[in-house]
DNA sequence: CGGATGACCAGATTTCATATCTGGTCACAA
DNA sequence: TTGTGACCAGATATGAAATCTGGTCATCCG
């Protein structure tokens, strides 16, 4: 597993350079002192490889959500979740870009299943938030109405002119902003709420987190 | 005149049958009923002749929305007019195609320079809005904020299965909902108000009228 | 004579055959 | 038992030849 761990890191570095494309399976293994069959016993294909690197690179996203909710339990309020999860991604650029979707660096892999994979599980965590009365309860096609806003940010950042002055923390304010005044109730919910909302993220993340253990090293 | 209208029917009718790479200047002339040299007697490239297409659209898009605001002044609320832009791009696959931006449809040209076209001239709107106090005065990089959560309802349209379930209005409602939320100020404004900055608006358009006409038919 | 045309051309695109590369396997080595 | 790299089929790249198409212009017609 350490060494699986080693392969990941080689088609993390190598990919970053050079693109999915580029990067052939015998680099890789080559680059983690390996011989090419070795990876294939890790991973059935090059995507199940590619698959397994996003999702370590998601649980390490999870990981950091879990350590932010531990510290501050405020986080769960949505604004502040939508805050972090932008800024997250812009310091992750192979989850960016398979969200963006980025042709050049993930290639064919854009279009690959795992898009919809439930990365942060966000359904669960919508109807979560909705029990805690985080957020109103007035959004028409609420689910739609949210993920559509969000995904905004994260899709119109590259092809806007003016997306090129604003740093990431700014873009991430500015998510934050339409957040909060959209989507959540004009009341700051008590600490007490926001603690337990943070809770059951935090349960959500844990339980997520062993499957994508299991599929990553097998 | 007349017979450019003609060449440009021709364009917009087989674009939308075959797409803008299988569609050649001389299919278009023989469908307009022109010899080939005729089209150029109009416009210098087949990529102006569809600039002049897509702003013949915009064109008509304006026209609808002066209608709209001199019937009901109310329509120049960023909510409402988000709302009617929404759904006037979501019956024009050809203006859609090439902010969404759609390959398929308008191949090469999603490129083009004219994306950047002040198509519908957003920061003079965004200027008499402020000063209307249409729009809240604390929203952070406020033309950014505004564009890219707008821009999500757009973009993420095709890629969202849930998209599917929900009709072009449901989907207007959820950005008009959005915007109201986020954007506005809690009170509505004035009907004066309303009415002073409809006709701000139908000025604007009246202005962006004439030097579209004269690029499509020079 | 001036506006319209379509034959024509260069360069872009497609096609097709060949050569190369690469994901994935497996017989064998450590 | 674990790991390897030579090997293979199919995918992909290459390049030359054939085809297509945007754009021009000499000619024609009203």
């Amino acid at each position: 597993m350490e060494r699986a761990n080693r392969i990941l890191d080689a088609t993390r570095d190598l990919t970053l350079r050079f693109g999915y494309r580029k990067v052939t399976v015998e680099d890789i293994a080559t680059a983690a002192g390996v011989g090419k069959g070795t990876v294939y016993l890790h991973w059935r294909t090059k995507d199940e490889l590619y698959e397994a690197l996003l999702l370590r690179e998601s649980i390490e996203v999870i990981e950091e959500f879990t350590a932010m909710l531990r510290r501050d339990p405020s986080q769960v309020r949505p604004c502040r979740f939508a805050r972090a999860s932008f800024l997250s991604m812009s310091r992750r650029p192979l989850l960016r870009a398979l969200f963006a979707p980025d042709l050049e660096l993930l290639g064919r892999l854009v279009r690959h299943p795992m898009r919809s994979h439930d990365l942060l599980a966000a359904d669960r965590f919508h109807t979560v938030a909705e029990r805690f009365e985080l957020l109103r309860s007035d959004v028409p096609s609420a689910r739609y109405t949210l993920s559509a806003a969000m995904a905004g940010f994260y899709l119109f950042d590259g092809m806007n002119p003016k997306g090129a002055e604003l740093d990431a923390e700014a873009k991430a304010d500015a998510l934050a902003f339409t957040v909060r005044h959209a989507f959540e109730p004009a009341e700051t919910p008590s600490p007490d709420t926001l603690a337990a909302a943070a809770a059951e993220y935090i349960s959500i993340f844990r339980d997520l987190i062993p499957p994508y253990r299991k599929w990553i090293y097998g």
